[in-house]
DNA sequence: TGTACATCAGTGAACGCGCGTTCACTGATGTAC
DNA sequence: TGTACATCAGTGAACGCGCGTTCACTGATGTAC
């Protein structure tokens, strides 16, 4: 079945896969140049088009991965802990989401920050993109499904979120799907602002791990979280 | 005193910026370039080096005009506003701030988004990025001088905001300092979560004036805003 | 098992493009006497 | 007011670079008989 041909296939994309990671890691997605792929990869950049059938696919092939990378380490910081407890679900799942950020600029920017210039993202990438809100649907179910917290949420949100309600499942009532989402938007925020310096002077980086600690602790317990 | 010389040659620097702006605002920062610039303003390429040093020093001056330009867009907005009307002096920031997005995504990306490659942001560019944040410094002293809010607040953040709680002032505490600052990040990110297309299938285009403001508004009441 | 043909990975040269920046120059404006 | 010199804006050619993509080709792997 699979031939020398196509195994040997596989081991050169994945080569090619690899080299664009680094210099993704390295340069950033708008410097990213095929021609430097090929370089590293030690083959004619003719050669990487028998692969990828244009920069933008690989771009594609490299959002993919990211989404899927932040995804992965995210679940499994999340599993780690019991599902009863849910403030440490979300602790975790944004501790890991910052680490991952810092740990990854590029990687963070090429998916959550400034869309690169002339690239579209095609619609294959929304799955992977989605794994680390599952986790946050999923924990607010889980929050849900228990005694039902004291805090009083403000007014039902207009009808303008049908699609998220939709995701949500009809347990789960308006408005904390809608604080839900915003704790995700205040997340992913929240570490884009510290990576591009708009934190300098705000928050000390010698104490900046227990300040965002404290700012996602206060996010759940306003947003009604958990 | 201002010799003609003086005066074409602050007449061709606007020429220049404005064509800049221009080319900002169409191709974003990532690809504007000094000879499109210089081919639209119709001069040569090298000419543009009497005015400018280099591309960089270009491009700070963009960065400068945008902050300038939302700030006083929305000090504008913020200022018609009752001073006592806490609420919707936020809310007044908030909607103004995202409509200036929105209507300026470049711009937006370009002081907010990902950093430019290789492009450092030097120190005078600060004083023009602190125009909003310190509307909202504003609206926060106001509001603690009434009488104290109903709602309360989450144990004391940790000891890593010294530099934000100088410019806050003494007679702002800690934790409402804190979340003003968070209030502002959860506005930043919002608008480019939407303008990155990361609210697709989840807030309903239609009625997406409503759903911002839904939540502008819970983040007020959540986060001891106003 | 051996031969003839088809498939496909990889090469290297080339196309056409645009970029930031430098440099020697021309010609106009400003200044000192 | 007039002349001699200095300053400076703007030109056009050039340097050196890197990019994405195409194309005709060679040579190796796979397939049908």
């Amino acid at each position: 079945m699979t031939s020398v041909r196509e195994r040997v296939r596989q081991e050169v994309t994945r080569e090619i896969l690899a080299a664009a990671r680094h210099q993704l890691a390295t340069v950033g997605p708008v410097a990213l140049s095929l021609r430097a792929v090929a370089r590293d990869v030690g083959m004619a950049s003719s050669a990487v088009y028998r692969y990828f059938p244009s920069r933008d696919e690989l771009l594609t092939a490299l959002i993919v991965e990211a989404y899927d990378d932040l995804g992965e380490t995210v679940e499994r910081a999340e599993a780690a802990v019991p599902r009863a407890e849910h403030a440490r679900r979300w602790q975790a799942v944004c501790r890991v989401t910052r680490e991952w950020g810092l740990g990854h600029p590029h990687e963070f920017a090429l998916v959550y920050g400034t869309p690169v210039p002339g690239y579209v993202a095609p619609e294959r990438t929304v799955a992977a993109a989605t794994r680390v809100p599952q986790l946050l649907i999923a924990l607010i179910r889980d929050v849900l499904a228990g005694p039902a917290p004291p805090g009083s949420a403000p007014a039902d949100p207009p009808a303008a979120y049908g699609e998220l309600l939709v995701t949500m499942g009809p347990e789960v009532p308006a408005d904390r799907a809608v604080l839900g989402m915003m704790a995700w938007t205040w997340l992913i925020g929240r570490v884009g602002f510290e990576l591009h310096g708009h934190l300098v002077g705000v928050v000390d980086p010698a104490a900046a791990d227990a300040a965002f600690a404290w700012e996602a602790d206060a996010v759940r317990t306003t947003f009604a979280l958990a």
